[in-house]
DNA sequence: TTTGATGCAAACGGTTTGCACTTAT
DNA sequence: ATAAGTGCAAACCGTTTGCATCAAA
């Protein structure tokens, strides 16, 4: 828990009870929740939260670079991510779940060793891939 | 134009004024460009053509995979792709400028060699760069 | 002719905003 | 005390929908 308030502290934001309680919930679960998504479980334990708070919490903790948005989109809706460190996104097309894919990438990927791409710097990469997912496949067999 | 028109009937979609428009204006260009772009384009030779038709012919199209609508937004709009070959795109930090990149990734991505990664099956990766683009990386300088 | 497309305006849904009230410091 | 955050409702904006009109076959 004091960990929550430092990482709150740490980007200057006030570790108010909702802000906790966004930021806890969405380091818990490894889902890739929408601003719903978050809002429907903690208003559980904290019945007065409005969701324009989860989305204010989540919007500025995104741009303080605490947690990220990600690309890709749930039904339309954005969705987010605690985990900073290098990872990818698989998209299945039959549940829709978004799973991680920790690849060693690094390792493997031409633009990220050079550093730049037809004269573009990159600074960040992420791949979307798009397909079915290992439960989704058994279950068409 | 016979082109576009037989493209559009290949689809099993009419090809009504409208759609020819706008499906010539997104294979004309090659910025990405959002629904409201493609209409304020085209209405400027169809004045009477509305921004549902733009929107429900850009849809059909990226249903029947004629186009495609990429996983990123421009400030909040869906954008689209009337290239199908595989390529990934960058995304200037700077000027939100979106650029093609093409790359011998098939030769180098141990993914879509492998067809599969922690047992999900890949049909498609997309990636997106993060970056500053060599315009803006001049200019900075 | 008749089936399907268009244009308009209203509805929709996720997100943002304005403002009076409340809370952390 | 006071600066910052919250909750509510309304506004916002990209997109979709319903429906009467219109055009391609």
């Amino acid at each position: 828990m004091n960990k929550i308030i430092e990482r709150l502290r740490n980007r200057g934001l006030k570790p108010t009870s909702q802000r906790i309680a966004v930021l806890k919930n969405l380091t818990e679960r490894r889902d890739h929740p929408t601003a719903s998504d978050v809002y429907n479980d903690v208003v559980k334990k904290y019945p007065t939260i409005s969701k324009a708070t989860v989305y204010s919490t989540l919007k500025l903790l995104s741009e303080k670079g605490e947690i990220q948005e990600l690309s890709i989109r749930k039904m339309g809706e954005a969705c987010f991510d605690s985990i900073l460190e290098l990872h990818h996104h698989f998209l299945c097309r039959e549940c829709g779940k978004i799973i991680d894919i920790y690849t060693n990438c690094r390792n493997n990927c031409v633009i990220i060793k050079a550093g730049e791409i037809d004269g573009n710097i990159v600074e960040e990469i992420q791949a979307y891939m798009y397909g079915l997912c290992s439960d989704c496949a058994k279950k068409n067999n």
